[in-house]
RNA sequence: GGGCGGGUAGAUCAGCUCGGAAGAUCGCCUGCUUUGCAAGCAGGAAGUCCCGGGUUCAAAUCCCGGCCCGUCCA
């Protein structure tokens, strides 16, 4: 015994020795006589050419040697998780196998699918994206092979020996690796608001596997132990098929078919040899930064005894094709679970990768679509997740729709560079502000710009570090969480019995906020974006009511009742009616546009009120009028097969397997009962809202308008029942005004609109033209009667009705040696000063010398100002002095 | 959710600092020239300067509010 933590009896029994790294000074088991942990940095990879396991398996292979073991063992196998973690609202995608089971499982709520059981979880982290490609190892998408164990008090499953034996015979005798050579480095491990003892599994210098023991959560009051004890595994599955391949790097043992089809486009042929020595050392460095990345390839140079240059020659283009084929993975995996491309959350990554990806592609000069990478991992993965065959056009759709945006960026940055360089001068270079600029704005990394402009443009290497600099900001304050009361008086919601109840008898069994609670009540609450109910309580308007938990709140207008007062409610049922039939119409709206557009079209937030509603959808485009009127037919024709709508409670496990996680659409829902509301046939939500019990009862639905509210997000208003008949007549009764004024049917009012427009063009026309004409007329007239002063025409004038002041100002300047002042009277005096080049008149001078009569202002250019204000009546004097003030202005 | 850039002719954009008569290129129309190509010449049509408010004698330009688009970051 040697006093640790993982003093266990297989350990024990079979010969396993604990000893302490030289290097690490952390403590490790295992079989042979070894003096380090093995791990690196203490050692480097040594399965290379030299696998440890006694077999070579694809990652399907894997997949299913893990699965199967487990299977065999007792565990039951559980299909993978979606990658958006839609049953959370913490995070974003799934990132390891214990996601899944977070919080439901572990808090107790729910009981796990099978105890034990083992799966294989697709999970994204973005962390590390930098060194995709790069390093042989990291990946955005990995799966976590796992077995997990919850030990409730009643109910042992089995905790640390057994987890230690299962992975050590799965290792040894499924893939039949040499025992001694595995090691259990002893560590702890905490995340998540958990926290247990761990082992990590070290073979031949990898870290294949981590075997935490859950035992502690973290709460306000410190740690304390959990009710549960859980074991929660991970297995690298990219990891375990690398090792038992034995080749250059990870990329090159999962990526199939994909990466050696791109290897055949690009005409690239590895060098064995330096990917090895790369691997090795990347293997052995922490990766952090862009300055990690380039002392590790110096450092391979150096060991090759290539020089840094001939280096990457040989492995960019490789790095390139490892870029795509991650990427592309991801996105069929993203795309397929339900993210739009788009500029926020979840969106963003799946752009990210996207373009990313692009450039890779065009780096390497390959004339392929990204979507064909993306297909061919379709074909790689389909025999393993089914369900991307049935989506596989949505998918193909959606990435070329956001390459294709991508493409746009790109043309529209070509143009921007274009313009920026032109006004270079010789030798000069685009300042590193422009290029950020560049970039933060316009989505244009410098790398790209700089093949736009390869002379004017020198990119700094710490780049993206400037970039992140500008972005840096203070800390917001935490927002605190409003206090309220421990436990509170739960409510009979009597509107869940009886959707139809419009009377009730409740006590008063509370003060909340101000508000009253009742033991029971038939008043709906605001939730799942439905407004509340209106009504009466003890004959007092209630004109709020929200619900905190299970306690339903009611704020009255005139005082509350005072505790253990019996109370009469009763409810607006037209009010009522009409929000369910909002309600029942968002998911009607939701499950046609679902199967109209794509299984990419989730519900991205919705809200129902009296007279109007609204349900936004995630989508790439808003709808045009085609996708709109369709849209509206095909849920009318939904409402018209009056099909039934099937609410119930479930326990949430059950809900899950017979719905899927397509239930989530309004997001997180708490609870081991989750209340399911299902239109037959088309679609099943977890929802709180009140519904029709048929379609039919919905009444006409409305699509009043769509618009796109942020990128990938389409928002539907709409209306049902007598506000859609509201709206119809409304609309109706516009129409009908509208052609009253213009004296015509409705039908004929675009023909006639068009028509007058074409008129006032016409009119505005003849008015310039006689404009013109008695310009002409007055500018000779004018001209004949001019004062001289000196060599110059003074043409003094006060615009006439039908003359264009500003035309004849500038025809008269283009006469030679004239001057004009034309003034203007109306509500405000205007006044124009111009002379033509050959008279020596600063027209501002003479303006301001005008002006001061009137007591107004202005300016101008030398040869035309021009000003106003002041006083009005005043005009005709100072026109009066004109001639005198630019006499004076005149002689020199 | 936050930062940044943008919205001017059918298209791409200049003008905005520093307020003073709305521009360029391509495209379009008409005519001429030319039997060849993304041809040449001359003329012409085409504008809610995104919307609303404010400042000013005067706003595409300055200020405030809104709408829309793009982009980077979380």
């Amino acid at each position: 015994m040697t006093g640790s933590e993982f003093d266990l009896p297989f350990f024990l029994e079979n010969g396993f020795k604990r000893r302490c790294c030289p290097k690490c000074e952390r403590h490790f088991w295992s079989l042979g006589d070894r003096e380090t942990c093995g791990e690196p940095p203490c050692e480097e990879y040594t399965f290379i050419g030299n696998s440890p396991m006694n077999q070579s398996l694809t990652l399907h292979e894997m997949r299913e040697a893990f699965l199967g073991f487990f299977e065999e063992n007792g565990h039951g196998r559980v299909k993978r998780y979606p990658i958006v973690a839609r049953w959370r609202d913490d995070v974003f995608f799934t990132q390891a196998s214990i996601y899944d089971f977070q919080p439901w499982v572990l808090n107790g709520v729910i009981e796990p699918p099978f105890n034990p059981l083992t799966i294989s979880q697709t999970c994204v982290r973005f962390n590390d994206i930098d060194n995709v490609g790069k390093t042989g190892r990291h990946l955005t998408y990995f799966e976590m092979c796992a077995h997990h164990a919850f030990n409730k008090s009643d109910k042992f499953i089995y905790f640390k020996d057994r987890t230690v034996e299962l992975c050590h015979k799965f290792f040894s005798e499924r893939l039949g690796t040499d025992p001694n050579k595995m090691i259990y480095i002893e560590e702890w491990w905490e995340g998540g608001g958990n926290a247990g003892p761990c082992l990590e599994v070290i073979l031949d210098g990898v870290e294949v596997a981590t075997l935490v023991f859950m035992m502690y959560r973290d709460t306000p009051d410190g740690r304390l132990p959990m009710d549960m004890t859980v074991v929660d595994t991970g297995y690298g599955l990219e990891r375990m098929t690398w090792v038992s391949q034995g080749v250059s790097s990870a990329y090159e043992a999962i990526f199939g078919p994909v990466v050696e089809w791109l290897k055949e486009l690009s005409a690239v042929t590895p060098d064995n040899n330096v990917l090895t020595e790369y691997s090795k050392v990347a293997g052995a460095t922490n990766m952090r930064t862009a300055a990690d990345v380039r002392r590790i390839r110096e450092k391979t140079a150096d060991r090759i005894g290539i020089s840094y240059d001939e280096l990457m020659k040989t492995i960019s283009p490789l790095e390139d094709i490892y870029v795509i084929c991650d990427h592309s993975r991801a996105l069929m995996l993203m795309l397929n679970d339900g993210v739009v491309p788009s500029n926020v959350r979840e969106g963003y990554f799946a752009r990210m990768l996207v373009r990313r990806a692009l450039r890779s592609i065009r780096s390497l000069d390959l004339d392929i679509r990204l979507s064909e990478a993306v297909g061919r991992q379709i074909d790689h993965f389909q025999g393993t997740f089914p369900e991307l065959v049935e989506n596989r056009d949505d998918i193909l759709n959606l990435v070329q729709v956001e390459e294709d945006r991508y493409f746009d960026t790109l043309g529209r940055g070509k143009g921007l560079v274009g313009r920026l360089v032109k006004d270079l001068k010789k030798g000069e270079k685009l300042s590193v502000e422009k290029l950020i600029e560049l970039y933060d704005s316009h989505g244009l990394n410098p790398e790209i710009a700089k093949e736009y402009a390869p002379e004017q443009i020198d990119v700094p290497d710490n780049f993206y570090m400037q970039v992140a600099a500008r972005h840096e900001k203070p800390e917001g304050a935490a927002i605190m969480a409003k206090d309220r009361p421990e436990s509170m008086p739960e409510t009979r919601m009597l509107y869940y019995e009886d959707p139809e109840l419009t009377e009730f008898e409740g006590t008063v069994i509370a003060e909340i906020d101000g508000g009253i609670v009742l033991d029971q009540t038939a008043f709906y609450p605001e939730g799942g974006g439905q407004e509340w109910d209106l009504g009466l309580l003890d004959g007092k308007k209630v004109c709020r009511v929200i619900k905190i938990k299970t306690t339903v709140v009611h704020f009255v207008e005139g005082g509350n009742p005072r505790i253990g007062a019996k109370v009469r409610g009763s409810i607006d049922l037209e009010r009522r009616q009409q929000l369910m039939r909002h309600h029942t119409a968002a998911h009607l709206i939701n499950g046609v546009a679902r199967n109209l557009f794509g299984n990419h079209v989730w519900q991205a937030g919705a809200h129902k009120a009296v007279d109007q509603a609204r349900l936004d959808i995630t989508h790439y485009e808003n709808l045009d009028t085609e996708q709109r009127d369709l849209l509206e037919k095909e849920v009318n024709r939904v409402v018209l097969r009056d099909i039934p709508i099937n609410i119930q409670f479930m326990p949430r496990d059950e809900a899950e397997m017979k719905h899927g996680y397509r239930l989530y659409q309004g997001g997180a829902v708490p609870g081991k009962i989750i209340r399911v509301v299902e239109v037959i046939g088309l679609d099943s939500e977890a929802c709180g809202g009140l519904h029709c019990s048929h379609t039919g009862m919905v009444g006409p639905v409305r699509i009043a308008r769509t618009k796109r509210i942020q990128d990938g997000v389409v928002r539907i208003e709409y209306t049902a029942g007598m506000a859609a008949i509201a709206g119809m007549q409304a609309d109706k009764d516009l129409v009908e005004d509208m052609g009253d004024i213009l004296n015509v049917p409705g039908e004929k009012l675009p023909e006639m609109v068009l028509k007058l427009e074409e008129e006032i063009r016409e009119q505005r026309k003849q008015v310039d033209q006689l404009s013109a004409m008695i310009n002409e007329l007055s500018i000779r007239e004018l001209v004949d009667s001019a004062p001289k002063v000196g060599t110059a025409r003074v043409v003094v004038h006060e615009a006439l009705p039908g003359e264009d002041p500003e035309d004849m100002s500038m025809k008269l300047a283009a006469l030679p040696c004239t001057v004009a002042v034309i003034g203007i009277r109306g509500e405000k005096a205007k006044l124009l000063v111009a002379c033509s080049k050959d008279v020596d008149l600063d027209c501002r001078k003479a303006l301001k010398g005008i002006m001061a009569i009137m007591g107004g202002g202005g300016g101008g250019k030398p040869d035309f100002a021009q000003g106003g204000g002041g006083d009005p009546l005043r005009l005709k004097d100072a026109l009066d002095q004109a001639l005198d003030i630019l006499s004076k202005e005149m002689v020199h």
